[in-house]
RNA sequence: GGUACCUUGCCCGAGUGGUUAGGGAUCGGUCUGCAAAACCGGGGACGGCGGUUCGAAUCCGCCAGGUACCUCCA
């Protein structure tokens, strides 16, 4: 299949075409939620730009199985709490079991995706469940020489990788300059090397995740998982790998070494990574305290450190999927609720557009209206890094011409009709993965029908020129946070 | 301190060596009993200073401001 799909690779720093190694299939592999918390503005980020790439990949005939995990394990904690993982603490102040609180958590990410349309990968491999992978591939690292084994920890030897293999491909630092600028952490005399990064972790007494292993009862390197996983399901190299741009270093960095340790070649032809989404300009993050759940963004209420609310009003999944979508996924995007109120505005311009488009009748021998255009410009928008502001800048254009038709100003041909309509099937819904009910939960039978006999009283007192009547019963609804809206074929009514 | 990146109109956000991004807001118009909504249209920009070039917002240098990574983070 040729095509003229460009990605930007991390570890080229450029635009390369899109050659897979084993096309059709492709092999894409994200880093997916550590489930300790509820999923925040951030974690949507990811999950909706490479459901983009998912999706537009499919769209063009690839068939790809598409992994990312769910770290269950935890990863260390290297503040106070020593050697202590995240899940096993919040379990411990919780007194659950760690697999209740994992579960708990996978649970409601899997539930946010899903209101966001996002579509759930191929495979969905739990750290935890493949405990046994990881201590194979750290025999193996340590069968190679890379590794060396310390109380019954197991320490990546990057001095001597970097020795043969260049260490800091990916994130563009060296070896030297990285031990100047390593800060000395507690609780790290074993290591060789302050750079030098756990493969396996002995457990401390009071540990309550642990596991046998060669070496010790405990648990896998920060790293591990991913490059298990990873080379299980898609090989000793695939494709696609992509996750953070925070995860760049020294996550994905220790990926490469160890993959390369392990298996003597690099696991990943292209590497992607999605920018950060801001607050304030500032990074959101859990670390910094400053995000904001997804489902704070879907209530409409949340407190920041100071007390103050920071959501004017709820918005919808869908809002927040456009929202994001209107970005690249290589800059970053800050949050604000005139941004995201914006965002709400275009969404529902371009669905009203979409549902119009379909009782659009055509007209014959119309002067074409050059939708073709339009439908190849979203096709070198993908192709180019997957620009989906530039696809829809190129759907509102679409916009513009259904309403003119819309208003009678312009006549469509049947031929480009159903090329719009499927221009929006295409790019609205299968590839930018929006769906059309942005609507509050359901409003229900009872409700419609008050509505529609208020509606109808007040349609009779407008046909009787009794004004009163009739702005009163808008005015009214008008404090309820009721709008009318007065269209050619009738009124309808929101709920804002 | 090291490395990388960013700075676009009132706001958000694309992009390019010469030609309209787009959305929101605003303004004008259509529609309306009036309004709202909806729709159409217009205006408005590339941090500062130099340089390369016939021409730069786009390339190069310097300056200013900002961010990210260097510690778990999406």
């Amino acid at each position: 299949m040729e095509n003229a799909l460009y990605i930007y690779n991390s570890l080229s720093r450029c635009k390369q075409p899109f050659k897979p190694l084993n096309a059709p299939h492709v092999g894409m592999y994200v880093c997916g939620p550590t489930v300790y918390g509820d999923a925040h503005l951030g974690h949507a980020r990811p999950a909706i730009s490479f459901d983009l790439v998912f999706r537009y990949l499919k769209h063009l005939g690839y068939k790809v199985r598409y992994v990312r995990n769910i770290t269950d394990v935890g990863h260390l904690e290297h503040d106070a709490d020593e050697g202590e993982d995240k899940i096993a603490k919040k379990a411990r102040l919780e007194n659950l079991e760690p697999m209740e609180v994992a579960q708990y958590y996978t649970n409601r990410y899997h539930a946010a995706m899903d209101k966001l349309n996002v579509l759930r990968p191929s495979i969905e491999p739990h750290a935890s469940g493949h405990i046994i992978e990881q201590i194979a591939m750290v025999q193996k690292i340590l069968d190679q020489g890379y590794a060396y084994v310390e109380n019954g920890s197991v320490y990546f030897d990057i001095e001597k990788y970097n020795k043969e293999h260049p260490y800091g491909i990916l994130s563009g630092r060296n070896f030297e300059e990285m031990l100047n600028t390593t800060r000395q952490l507690s609780g790290q005399e074993e290591k060789h090397n302050p750079v030098d990064f756990a493969l396996w972790k002995k457990a401390e007494p009071k540990h309550i995740m642990r596991w046998p292993s060669p070496w010790s009862d405990g648990f896998p390197g920060w790293h591990m998982e991913c490059s298990a996983m990873g080379c299980k399901y898609l090989g000793e190299t695939f494709d696609i790998h992509g996750g953070g741009m925070d995860l760049m270093f020294p996550h994905h960095e220790s990926e490469i070494a160890q993959s390369v340790a392990a298996n003597g070649k690099q696991p990943v032809v292209y590497w992607m990574h999605n920018n950060m989404i801001t607050i304030g300009g500032q990074k959101m993050g859990k670390s910094l305290g400053n995000f904001i759940t997804l489902d704070e963004f879907f209530n409409g209420s949340h407190l920041n450190a100071k007390g103050e609310e920071m959501i004017a009003q709820p918005y919808s999944p869908m809002t927040i999927r456009f929202f994001i979508l209107q970005a690249h996924y290589r800059s970053t995007l800050d949050f604000s609720n005139e941004a995201l109120q914006a965002a709400e505005k275009g969404y529902n311009r371009l669905m009203e557009a979409v549902k119009a488009a379909k009782s659009l009748k055509a007209t014959d021998g119309a002067q074409p209206l050059d939708i073709q255009k339009i439908v190849d410009a979203c096709y070198d928008a993908m192709n180019d890094d997957f620009n989906s502001p530039i696809v829809i800048a190129n759907l509102f254009e679409a916009v513009r011409i259904v309403n003119t038709v819309k208003d009678g100003k312009a006549q469509i041909n049947a031929e480009e009709l159903a090329l719009l309509n499927k221009l929006f099937q295409d790019f609205v819904f299968d590839i930018l993965g929006l769906v059309e009910s942005n609507a509050s939960e359901g409003s229900g039978a009872l409700i419609d029908g008050l509505m529609q006999t208020i509606i109808d009283i007040r349609k009779q007192a407008r046909a009787n020129k009794d004004w009163a009547t009739s702005d009163k019963i808008r005015d009214e609804l008008a404090k309820l946070h009721i709008t009318l809206k007065d269209g050619k074929e009738g009124t309808s009514w929101v709920v804002d």
